[in-house]
DNA sequence: TGTACATCAGTGAACGCGCGTTCACTGATGTAC
DNA sequence: TGTACATCAGTGAACGCGCGTTCACTGATGTAC
């Protein structure tokens, strides 16, 4: 029952997709192998021609979920600021925040990832600090040493938006503290469309008042 | 082998403790019912006598985290703004990222909470409310409509940090972006020593280039 | 206040179950001649 | 190009293990008379 070099590759791919989504869904300690393997139509004992470990496939179902979303980021950066305020934005739907579009890992298996080795974590690690370039970058001629400051407060600004919106049943403030990342993004874009999106920092809102 | 009832509250508060401790640092699904009751003194026997489930002593221990550290912000909110902005100050160094020092249900075991039923999150989500509330507070007489959403944003902002400190293994851009978060934190307190120490909403910015 | 009895916190063995991982086996694929 | 053989992806049974939960039992506590 060997199979080809080309199927075996996509087969190794079609695991590590089905394990990303479920390991955003159900978190990673909650999910099994034998349940991943069963999802990628296969049974249980393939799994190890493929990883050395269940924290290899963790290692690397997060990278890729981090990779996609990072070239998301990425492509929408390219087209200009104000596609990536929409890609922003798009982060800051219910319909994202509960997973229904794929999720964030960051979001999704943040404190089970935190836990996790060094290695295991790579991937994520990597994907932000290629979220902070692509947010530096958009900032465009005007970014400065504070460029980078307002691209780190913005992301965390938005996932401790949704963290909070997750734990939060209360639906009416759930949706409220989305509404108020939402407006301060868009109020921003609005008034320097040319600018990355980010909210200023102390020392240009010194700059303003003088 | 019965105990006094004195004995049995203590014993039960006993089991949260050690059990809001071992979430915290192990994570929920990594740490079981024998290995708390263990740490408390106890056989695993003994367990269901104080919890109808294991769900059960999620909620209450994540709860109590909670209200510890909400007791902790509302009496230095109530000293005034200068110690709430030490107390946010001491949400943001390493040994309190790394959970040493007790650390934050949120941060610890968000993304695990994210899916427990709505009971066991509810002493987390009530705590989050009072935090918001006390953060609007703190605000003071000048507090608006966007000191809500300043509160908001606030406590988003640092908990995004240290979700993303935590994640990433570079140990200098990870104190790098707790810098940021505190840096900002003391600006504005020291531009407002009498306001809560909230970023400004673009609401207030356009006040002030007026 | 003293006695008889019900209560129930804690013990430790046991339950079924699913976990991650291993392994002998199968048979199509890839390779060497 | 055709044949002989090594490789190895996938199968399915089995491994030891720890999980959450149950239960018969013990004996000190609390209560009723």
């Amino acid at each position: 029952m060997k199979k080809s070099k080309a199927e075996t590759i996509e087969t190794h791919k079609r695991i590590v997709e089905v394990a990303a989504q479920a390991f955003k869904k159900k978190g990673i300690d909650a999910t099994g192998v034998a349940e991943i393997m069963l999802a990628a139509g296969l049974t249980h004992g393939a799994f190890y021609r493929h990883f050395s470990s269940k924290e290899a496939l963790v290692a690397e179902a997060a990278g890729v979920s981090m990779d996609v979303f990072v070239e998301a980021a990425r492509s929408a950066a390219e087209k200009g600021p104000s596609d990536f305020v929409r890609y922003l934005q798009n982060y800051l739907t219910s319909e994202f925040r509960d997973g229904e579009l794929g999720g964030c890992p960051v979001i999704q298996m943040g404190s089970e990832l935190a836990r996790a080795e060094t290695s295991t974590r790579e991937g994520v690690a990597s994907g932000l600090k290629q979220l902070i370039d692509i947010a530096i970058d958009v900032a465009g001629e005007d970014s400065d040493a504070s460029a980078k400051d307002d691209a780190i407060f913005t992301l965390s600004a938005m996932i401790g938006a949704i963290t909070m919106s997750r734990l939060i049943e209360d639906a009416k403030l759930s949706k409220y503290i989305l509404d108020v990342m939402n407006h301060r993004l868009l109020e921003q874009s609005k008034k320097n469309p040319t600018k990355m999106p980010a909210f200023e920092s102390a020392a240009r809102k010194k700059k303003v008042a003088q």
